[in-house]
DNA sequence: AATAAAATGATAACGGATATTATTTTATGA
DNA sequence: TCATAAAATAATATCCGTTATCATTTTATT
């Protein structure tokens, strides 16, 4: 992968933005932190493509229309609130070990997983 | 939700066809099977949107650009093979009690979840 | 500096899903 | 059982997230 000011700065922002931003949403926080750079919308899907091909960026399918991004790229969950969407971490203890116990089980040779939760947040719910 | 015709063959079809099709692949289906019914694809996807909305059908978020429905709504999560692209069933045991442990570390409360792993299945392991 | 490979921007195109609308079917109850 | 309102349907236009295309620019290599 070749250097490129473009990839760099989607990397940055994505980074920064740790709120597991749409391709779309990361494309309007980098048109706005950076009006130089005359990014199109296309190169910032193709990055993201790229990146996650290359596990450096975690694709998260959020049972939306489209498409979350994430940094961390270290096992975790996610947690989706139904009621201010946004998108919260959860720590992958809660269920060790799920790729083994698969093959253990049935054969299935786990190459990669998404685990996300829908509900109503902490804060959400005292509303 | 009144009676129609086309539900019940909607229903049905999904139900015999325990391979966890796409809105699509059931249109095709019925279609196929039931020539005279001359059912359009809208009505597939918007009793599928209804059913699962009622908690009748689950809706399965696996990875790929379409969603797939299964009629199977007791808790199980699935396992999509990359290369033959079959869905099959991973019995929920191998992660016991999430939604609880997820209450008492978090506050979080989960309505839904989805778990879709991702990988080689057994028979495509050998090829 | 010359060249090839990779990346970009602009935008057309794709495709899954939904919205629209006129029509038909179902449920209700007089 | 007929009249009426609500629900559902078929056909299709539309939406919108994403990808493909392609001419141009940038990067890496020698």
């Amino acid at each position: 992968m070749n250097y490129s000011k473009q990839r760099e700065i989607i990397i940055d922002t994505l980074t920064k933005n740790a709120v597991h931003p749409t391709a779309e949403k990361l494309y309007e926080i980098i048109k706005r932190e950076h009006p130089e750079s005359k990014i199109g919308i296309a190169t910032v899907y193709r990055n993201l493509n790229k990146l996650s091909s290359a596990g450096k960026v975690k694709r998260i399918n959020a049972l939306e229309d489209s498409e979350h991004f994430d940094n961390n790229t270290h096992e975790h969950y996610h947690f989706m609130c139904n009621k201010c969407k946004q998108i919260f971490d959860i720590e992958a203890d809660i269920a060790p070990d799920l790729v083994k116990k698969i093959f253990d089980k049935t054969g299935f040779l786990v190459t990669d997983y998404d685990i996300v939760f829908n509900g109503i947040c902490k804060s959400c719910q005292k509303k």
